[in-house]
DNA sequence: AACTGAAGCGTTTTT
DNA sequence: CGCTTCAGTT
């Protein structure tokens, strides 16, 4: 099975035709001339290192690249510099990065060196991307056919509660999802059902783990699937059982990239070293290494919990002798205080290889240092920060530069509602992915049974949906004739509708059902794909089903199916579209709007921007009371690291915050700051005031109205000497596990969210009580495409409404502000937190906001209007408060929104 | 087969 | 607290 590009087999060496040979790369090697006699341009601008880092093409080479040192650049250009050396064809080189996002950057950036010939990188892609691209060349060799299917989670955890249900287990003791996530652990580590420690093994289903996993793999197997494990794993186990595939790739790979090279697993290592490690054979039987060069930065890697060794990169230079290390310290990205910062703390963690970043800018006064703010709760933190915004807006800044990171996604909501509040353009990056969601995996699953029809998997999710009667017995009944025959699940609903096993009604709908599954196969070869796609949801009914659907989230639905068949067309045919989709799980986002981006700090890695939020440095929130409890200290070392990504992310200013009480699982608690903030440096960090609604403007040295937690003298000198700061210390002194609701779950069993999908038997899909937040979002949506559309931005900064809205709300908490989820809230404020409010706080701020709303504009609709939206079409309003209606929808009900979204009929 | 109420469950990070 | 899942009912 040869794949598509079979590109020319490497001759004796590319550079031995240009008269080069080993000698003169050798040469090169020691930082002698470039090969090509004229300077090459894409080498100016490269300081000493980064420059070394891409002329030592010759044998391994490990860069650490701190954060902000030019990594990327380092790689694409060392891509560009052996393509223009002519050391090898674009085809020679195997270029690994972790993200998709990683892989479309390097593209484009080489296709800018190279003018825009990126097709010809054919093996510059994602492990797993490359993983599936060698694995459909050799499948039959694992037993697969080259056509082979990429589960998702979903499917992954259906068919194990299949298998624990047939086991005779009880799947309610012994989860489906826990179990995925051990087969998922195991295959990071490289480990097949053999392979696996007894302990592990006994853990589960009463002793059979080690059964269920080798079943899991039988099933797998017998469905012509693969997981996203088996896409590393199943290369592995070729190239170890078949030297003549593996030789075959050695004399293909002449260079080796690896990005992130301190994210790799144990699977993936294994990958790396079996392609990296033997010596390529030349044409006349002389040994050449393979040229590796792994690029990474062990103070980045925070992907521990996934599996991921920091030790790789530790070994280099045991697994690649003679390697040259070069280390990457020079930072272009932060001024110097965010620098400084950033160093002090990680260097308290001792498991690392140790670089110092440094700036060649000084520290210059008009630098910001880094700032350390206070906030009661989370809901005036991200009050506070959406303020802070809407200021650096004023002053010109532009919210494509802003973004908050958080340490768990649940942070993010805090501040979405905030900003839907304010008006304020926001981005979630990294949020629920577009694949997922449910109509996207249904119509999804709908192509997939068109294009393989053996796809049972597929087949299980859509037999009924949209409802057809084709309820548990008659799935049973196909499933015990699928079996008794050995034939998938399509071609025993085409037998059953033949046969008098079933009652006249399943049997009507099921002979329907596979006759329109093999017409819309037939067409397969000569319709649009995008055609065809749009045909099949159209007659399966399944449009019709959300058109029929009342609920809030049936129009974006829609949208989002016509969204996934717009973005079919970039793709050449439906299984090419699927291909993609199974391993580019997110969608582009649109970035012509100025938007202010919410992401966790995992998503963050490898992004900069000018100015960062960091909300939530609270002990058990960040560092993570799990990481404490199961990774020891290791963990609280990886949360560190996850501390220092989120500080250098900055270029110019880093705002941390933390507030004294959280609410977790729906209870307050108070909380402690984080001890990273103890492990800042005091030349470079500035304590301010609460910097709430009330106090958070007089900034600096302002006299400062009246005492506060954090005393008078935190304001002008930024010093941690505070009472309320040593008051904090001796409380997490006190108590090291700040309480119950993070402490003392002996950690097993972690979980992902279900988008409210209803397993593939249970059809009933609920309306989720998250209809106001998911309106709420629509209605950016709406924004999003509508800029797009016109092409303008979407809406000016935000309006002057903040200010008014948040007048009664500021000193006191009102219980019914908000979207009706204003009861509970933590208790009175103590800890002498309520200065400002003694006498009603600085005046001048008072007066901003007093000017700031009458600044504004009477609304103009009025109760009773007919009005038009976007997504949940003709309605009346019912109420008018500021900028938001309530309206009564006619279809959707009443939802909430902002007056920009609507227009009177 | 589909709907409903109620109980119980989990609440970090993701290629 | 919010959400998912289950079990019982129609």
């Amino acid at each position: 099975m040869t794949g598509p590009d079979d590109s020319p087999r490497p001759p004796a060496g590319a550079s031995e035709r240009r008269g080069g040979g080993i000698a003169a790369r050798a040469l090169a090697a020691r930082g002698g001339p470039p090969a090509r006699s004229v300077e090459a341009g894409y080498l100016t601008g490269l300081n000493p290192e980064q420059r070394q880092a891409v002329e030592t093409t010759e044998g391994p080479v490990l860069v650490l690249a701190g954060a902000g040192t030019g990594k990327t650049r380092v790689l694409t250009t060392r891509i560009a510099h052996i393509l223009a050396s002519r050391l090898a064809y674009p085809s020679q080189i195997l270029a690994v990065t972790f993200t998709n996002k990683a892989a479309r950057e390097m593209k484009t950036r080489i296709g800018l060196f190279v003018g825009g010939e990126v097709e010809g990188m054919p093996w510059l892609g994602t492990f797993h991307s490359i993983g599936v691209k060698m694995l459909r060349r050799h499948a039959e060799l694992v037993g697969l056919k080259s056509n082979f299917t990429i589960l998702d989670t979903d499917d992954q955890i259906r068919l194990i509660k299949q298998l624990i249900q047939a086991e005779g287990l009880d799947d309610k003791r012994w989860p489906a999802r826990a179990f995925a996530q051990m087969i998922d652990g195991w295959k990071n580590k490289g480990l097949t059902p053999k392979d696996i420690p007894e302990g592990d093994a006994r853990a589960f289903a009463n002793g059979k783990g080690r059964e269920l996993y080798a079943a899991y793999q039988a099933r797998l197997t017998s469905l012509n699937a693969a997981d996203f494990g088996d896409l590393l794993m199943h290369p592995i186990a070729i190239f170890r059982a078949h030297p003549d595939v593996l030789a075959d790739y050695h004399n293909r790979f002449r260079y080796i990239l690896v990005d992130e090279y301190q994210d790799t697993n144990v699977a993936q290592y294994l990958w790396l070293r079996l392609l990296a490690q033997r010596s390529r054979r030349t044409g006349d039987d002389m040994e050449e290494p393979i040229n590796v060069c792994c690029v990474g930065d062990d103070d980045q890697s925070i992907y521990g919990w996934r599996g991921a060794e920091v030790d790789n990169i530790l070994r280099f230079e045991r697994d690649f002798p003679g390697a040259t290390v070069i280390r990457l310290e020079r930072n272009y990205r932060s001024t110097a205080h965010i620098l400084g910062a950033a160093s002090h703390l990680i260097a308290h963690n001792e498991d690392r290889l140790g670089k110092t970043l440094f700036t060649d800018a000084g520290i210059d006064p008009e630098h910001e240092k880094v700032e350390v703010n206070a906030a009661w709760d989370s809901e005036e933190e991200a009050r506070a920060v959406g303020e802070e915004i809407e200021q650096l807006q004023r002053k010109g800044a532009k919210l494509n530069d802003m973004a908050i990171l958080v340490r768990a996604s649940f942070q993010m909501r805090e501040f979405e509602d905030r900003f839907v509040t304010l008006g304020l353009n926001y981005r979630v990056v990294g949020g629920p992915r577009f694949y997922e969601r449910q109509e996207i995996r249904d119509a999804l699953a709908y192509f997939r049974c068109v294009a393989q029809p053996a796809d049972d998997l597929a087949f299980e999710r859509i037999v009924n949906v949209p409802k057809r009667g084709l309820g548990d017995s008659t799935v049973r009944l196909l499933h015990d004739h699928a079996r008794e025959n050995g034939i998938p699940l399509m071609a025993a609903a085409a037998d059953l509708a033949t046969t008098e096993e079933l009652k006249a009604k399943p049997r009507r709908t099921l002979d329907d059902l596979t006759r329109n599954f093999a017409r819309w196969s037939s067409l397969l070869p000569t319709t649009k794909h995008t055609d065809l796609a749009e045909m099949i949801l159209e007659e399966s009914g399944y449009t019709e089903m959300w058109q029929n659907d009342r609920s809030a989230e049936a129009p974006g639905r829609l949208d989002n199916l016509k969204e996934l068949i717009r973005s079919m067309d970039l793709y050449e045919s439906l299984p090419g579209f699927l291909e993609h989709v199974a391993l580019v799980m997110d969608a582009e986002q649109n970035v012509d709007l100025d938007a202010v981006s919410i992401m966790t700090l995992h998503s963050a890695k490898g992004l900069e921007f000018e100015t960062v939020f960091l909300p939530g440095w609270e002990e058990g929130l960040f560092p993570h009371q799990r990481s404490l409890d199961e990774g020891g200290r290791s963990g609280l070392e990886e949360e560190r690291r996850l501390a220092y990504v989120g500080i250098t992310r900055a270029k110019r200013r880093a705002k941390l915050w933390f507030v004294s009480n959280r609410r977790i699982h729906g209870l307050w608690q108070s909380t402690i700051p984080s001890r990273f903030l103890d492990e800042l440096p005091e030349d470079h960090v500035e304590v301010k005031e609460a910097s709430n609604s009330y106090g958070g403007y007089g900034r600096g040295g302002m006299g400062g109205y009246g005492a506060s937690r954090w005393d008078a003298d935190a304001f002008s000198t930024t010093s941690y000497q505070t009472p309320g700061w040593r008051r904090a210390q001796a409380a997490r002194a006190g108590q090291t596990a700040p309480d119950t609701a993070w402490g003392s779950r002996s950690g097993h069993k972690e979980r992902s969210i279900n988008y409210g999908e209803s397993g593939a038997s249970g059809p009933d899909v609920r309306r989720s009580s998250r209809d106001e937040e998911i309106a709420a979002k629509a209605d950016r949506y709406a924004r999003e495409s509508e800029a797009k559309a016109t092409g303008r931005p979407a809406e000016g900064p935000a309006n002057g409404f903040a200010g008014r809205m948040e007048r009664s709300g500021r000193n006191v908490y009102e219980p019914s502000s908000g979207n009706g989820r204003g009861s509970n809230r933590p208790p009175s404020r103590g800890l002498g937190f309520n200065a400002a409010a003694r006498d009603g706080g600085p005046r001048e701020i008072e007066g901003t906001l007093v000017a700031k709303s009458v600044a504004t504009e009477e609304s103009r609709f009025k109760v009773g209007d007919r009005v038009f939206h976007m997504k949940f079409g003709n309605g009346s309003v019912a109420a008018v408060e500021g900028n938001k209606l309530t309206i009564d929808f006619d279809r959707a009900g009443q939802k909430r929104v902002l007056e920009g979204f609507v227009q009177v009929v």
